[in-house]
RNA sequence: GGGCCUAUAGCUCAGUUGGUUAGAGCGCACCCCUGAUAAGGGUGAGGUCAUUGGUUCGACUCCAAUUAGGCCCA
């Protein structure tokens, strides 16, 4: 019977099931993680040296999506492997809290209440708002896996983070860096209120549209000859109300410009535009001449021209935002009243005129039109350009895009107001955070690039927010004398009163009460002040992270080894810690920085609601569990955009089924072995030894791979070792003498052994990135045998080093050219298993007919040939001339192999073929090899 | 429109300083096994290396443009 002889078989055995129930069982894990304190006793191991990854704060709305997921993960793998590797490698959860977002959300449930609402009632619902998202989130991320000190994050809305931020503010008041200017911002005259880009909405709306012409009272430039006429420069605008606040004309540096003569004038356009503007005011093809001469916008610049009506000079000026799409090529610029104008106006030094109030009327400033809303005033500007003579053509009406107000839906204006800045240039900020840049490692390396350009280019940081959800400008102005307190005793008593207390404070009490009592200008001896009521940038939160967290925490260290994030955080995070730190400390707070790119579907497109290609990270969970996700993470190149679909995620879901399944194979296969038994090295075949050597490969890959934050390259080493080597090789090979040897055979212990090794070193590997199964796998390992006591987890064990002694570049060699002619053995057994000659290759007996060099070879493993090549018996030939119909080989040279069927009986044990099967009286129906299996 | 980046089999990735017929694994097709069994093994078919130009004796690799996509600005 057949049954009789399986039972003397050693197979596999292990509870480990094949089938990992990942959803359920990943809570379960959590659940004896966070029991064990796994996370604490992992810092308690090293402290000498460590790894600081500082976690940048996400904000605190709305459920985690699938990048929230990528970045934590990313994060967790570096921190898991550089723990398991010997460093002391904390990981300090933050939240960003504060901001426009969160107080919008909140304005909203709030409805009609918003109005009778003080401000302190309502920072208190915004508090309790990221509260709750702080928890919500803090859930998710934990459900990935992610270890971290949870229960102790930093929240930017702590006192202790909010007095930091105060106390870093101060730092650069005290050394002069803060500066109040002026800057448009998008202002809604209706609310009387500045409004934040995310509060605009964009709608049609029907302007006027002008042509203006600006008279050079310079000529020289134009050589003209035989002529009287006034030249001027022609601008087009659907804003005249911002006119009064005109302060040069921008031209674009390579565009071509001519002269056009016409009654009113010879005009000067941009040559692409001429025909088009010259129809819009009305002229026809006869009535104008285009001159001959034409200058680049370069050669142009600096012509001083005279305002229409305003005693005025203006001059022409570069600008690369100029363009042909409409207009004439030439543009007004209201530097009050337009963010490029403005920029370009930084450039050259233009005033920052806004001669509206906040209303949106007129001031005294402009006195023909004072008391007048800028809206109406469009006419009345269109009546006194005619009456001067400067318009061109008869106003049209145009209807374009708009921005509107998101609250009363009525058009918005863009209004210069006082804004509070960090100045780029002094104490040469910006050269030292550009050197900085350059002394920290960028992964990948066109990091810097990106982050360098914007860092040179941009303007002064812009630190006040006219809003109510975030950390006060805490600064006193004297109210005779206008100057600001930059005292630093005044700043350390706030800082103090907002580390008890909160930045509430700040709204809560009256100068007096926050001051030194008695305290008097330091200027003019005045003792009335007032406060400052903007807020602060929440990029200035986050951007002081370095100091409220890794420098005021012990349990950190400032700076920080890596920061990691997405890539829209050059602009973001990286930039506002670098800022913030540079300025203070001069110093990067980073020595590396990471970035990743963005999560799109599988056909490289952005996730959007209105696409339905969103995959949430919760549904991946519920479906596939946490580890499918963190598999994914691993498998793809973060460097470049990640895709993510259903195939991905299947393709993921077979992958981890192989790697599971071959653990289960290696648990099942040690499931009699201790490690504390004695192995005689003599005792491994050379085919273990190459399998020892190629683990030590694998061991080097992966380590280097995690070393260089190379992920996939870890995957795909993992993985295709399972799969090419493991499984589809010496896995395959060792069964036989796994399952029918005797149980404490020599030689079956080896194989034990090695497998023993192979498991204990890839469980470890894959830690930092399966690391719910790799902790499964581990408990399994712990269970079995009793000589050597293992850690309770596999993130208190060490990350396995690559053993020297076992690394054989001519046994892996030799076994190469084995492997080699095994495929093509395959390729001679498939011919046969098509013809249905033979089924199982255990059938077969084959003959390998080679040149001399490989008899050389194969006649060193005569005996090991079957096992190798898992038939019942192989035979080596040099004859040529006995080719039949053998297989001869595309790929090596002289290699012919013939299939026959195996001789003999199958033995009923071991299922080979031997024709000893028969000869046995006690076991007839066994080979010879059992039969001493069994007997032996 | 500008800055930075990406494009190699259905999918995830390799492809060294430019040098024969561009690789791997998965998936797929076919076959075997039923002693890893909702497993395991074998064989095979899949690629104008986004497109177009250029440099070169020779380009997936270098350069330029185009197309598609991503991030950040405007």
């Amino acid at each position: 019977m057949t049954t009789d002889y399986k039972n003397t078989l050693n197979l596999p055995q292990t509870a480990f099931p094949m089938k990992a129930n990942l959803a359920q069982k990943e809570v379960e894990m959590l659940k004896s993680w966070h029991e064990g304190r796994l996370y604490q006793k992992m810092q308690q191991r090293y402290k000498s040296k460590s790894y600081i990854l500082h976690d940048g704060p996400p904000y605190a709305n709305g459920n985690i999506h699938i990048g929230h997921a990528l970045n934590k993960i990313l994060k967790d793998i570096i921190v898991k492997y550089k723990a398991m590797c010997g460093l002391y490698a904390p990981y300090i959860p933050g939240w960003d809290c504060h901001g426009l977002p969160i107080e919008h959300q909140v304005d909203k449930n709030l409805g009609a209440k918003k109005e009778g609402i003080s401000i302190t009632e309502k920072r208190k619902l915004c508090r309790e708002y990221a509260a709750k998202f702080v928890d919500i989130q803090r859930e998710e991320f934990k459900r990935l896996g992610v270890f971290g000190d949870w229960d102790n994050p930093y929240l930017t809305m702590t006192n202790s983070y909010e007095a930091s931020i105060v106390r870093e503010l101060g730092r650069f008041v005290e050394k002069g860096y803060v500066y109040k200017g002026k800057k448009p911002v998008h202002w809604c005259p209706s609310c009387v209120t500045a409004l934040a880009e995310a509060e605009v909405e964009y709608a049609d709306k029907e302007s006027p549209s002008i042509y203006v012409k600006f008279k050079a009272t310079d000529t020289s430039k134009f050589k003209i000859q035989n002529s009287k006429l006034d030249v001027f420069f022609v601008i087009w605008t659907t804003t005249p109300w911002t006119l009064p606040a005109n302060m040069a004309l921008a031209l674009h540096p390579d565009f071509k410009y001519r002269l056009v003569k016409t009654s009113q004038g010879s005009l000067i356009i941009a040559e692409e535009l001429i025909k088009n503007v010259l129809h819009n005011i009305g002229r026809k093809e006869d009535e104008y001449t285009i001159t001959d001469s034409s200058w680049s916008g370069r050669e142009l610049e600096g012509i001083v021209c005279k305002h229409p009506w305003i005693d005025r000079e203006v001059t022409t000026i570069l600008g690369e935002h100029v363009t042909l799409e409409q207009g004439t090529g030439i543009v007004h610029t209201a530097p009050g009243h337009g963010e490029e104008d403005y920029e370009v106006g930084l450039k050259y030094g233009l005033p920052i005129f806004a001669p509206v109030d906040q209303k949106g009327c007129f001031t005294e400033d402009i006195k023909e039109l004072q008391g007048q809303h800028v809206f109406k005033a469009n006419q009345a500007v269109i009546e006194i350009l005619k009456e001067k003579n400067a318009l061109l053509g008869e106003p049209q009406k145009i209807a374009h895009s708009y921005p509107h107000c998101w609250r009363c839906k009525k058009p918005v204006i863009f209004r210069a107001t006082e804004q509070w800045f960090i100045s780029m240039e002094h104490r040469e900020l910006r050269k030292n955070a550009l050197s900085e840049i350059d002394k920290t490692r960028w992964i990948p390396k066109w990091g810097r690039d990106r982050i360098y350009g914007m860092v040179e280019r941009r303007p002064d940081w812009c630190i006040s927010r006219q809003r109510s959800w975030g950390v006060p400008i805490t600064l006193f102005q004297c109210k005779s004398c206008k100057e600001f307190v930059t005292d630093k005793s005044v700043i350390e008593r706030i800082v103090k009163e907002v580390e008890t207390a909160g930045s509430d404070i700040w709204f809560e009490k009256a100068p007096e009460e926050l001051l030194p009592k008695g305290y008097a200008c330091p200027k003019c001896g005045g003792r009335d002040f007032t406060k400052e009521m903007d807020i602060l940038d929440v990029w200035f939160d986050s951007g002081v992270s370095h100091a409220a967290v890794m420098e005021a925490e012990e349990r950190l260290k400032w700076p920080a080894d890596m920061y990691l994030e997405g890539s829209d955080q050059h602009r973001g995070w990286f930039q506002s810690s670098l800022l913030a730190s540079v300025g203070t400390r001069d110093k990067a707070p980073y020595r590396s920085v990471l970035t990743h790119g963005f999560v799109v579907d599988g056909q490289g497109k952005k996730m959007s609601k209105s696409l339905g290609n969103v995959v949430a990270p919760q549904e991946v969970i519920n479906k596939h569990g946490a580890e499918i996700l963190r598999l994914w993470v691993s498998a793809a190149d973060y460097r470049e955009d990640l895709r993510i679909s259903k195939e991905i995620l299947d393709r993921l879901v077979e992958a981890y089924r192989k790697i599971r399944n071959t653990c289960r194979f290696l648990l099942g296969s040690t499931n009699d072995f201790d490690p504390s038994m004695k192995i005689n090295k003599e005792d491994l075949l050379e085919i273990d030894r190459f399998a020892m050597s190629l683990l030590q490969n694998l061991i080097s890959k992966v380590s280097r791979a995690y070393e260089e934050f190379e992920f996939h390259e870890a995957f795909h080493s993992i993985y295709n070792f399972c799969i090419t080597d493991l499984s589809a090789f010496y896995l395959d090979v060792l069964k036989d003498r796994l399952y029918t040897f005797k149980a404490d055979s020599p030689h079956r212990r080896a194989a034990q052994w090695v497998l023993y090794n192979i498991l204990v070193s890839l469980t470890k590997m894959m830690a930092p990135i399966v690391s719910f199964t790799a902790e499964e796998i581990w408990s399994y390992i712990r269970a079995q045998g009793s000589g050597i006591k293992k850690e309770e987890s596999v993130f208190l064990s060490d990350f396995p080093k690559a053993d020297e002694s076992f690394i054989d570049k001519g046994l892996e060699e030799t076994w190469r050219r084995l492997i080699k002619i095994r495929d093509e053995v395959n390729k001679a057994l498939e011919i046969r298993r098509q013809e249905k000659f033979i089924g199982n290759a255990l059938e077969a007996k084959i003959t390998l007919y080679v040149n001399e060099a490989n008899y050389k070879l194969l006649e060193g493993y005569k005996d090991f040939l079957p096992a190798l090549f898992i038939v019942s018996s192989a035979e080596i030939s040099t004859n040529a001339d006995i080719l039949a119909d053998a297989y001869k080989s595309p790929e090596i040279e002289d290699l012919a192999v013939l299939v026959q069927k195996a001789e003999g009986t199958k033995c009923e044990r071991c299922w080979n073929w031997s024709t000893s099967v028969g000869t046995l009286e006690a076991h007839p129906s066994v080979c010879e090899k059992c039969y001493k299996a069994l007997t032996g």
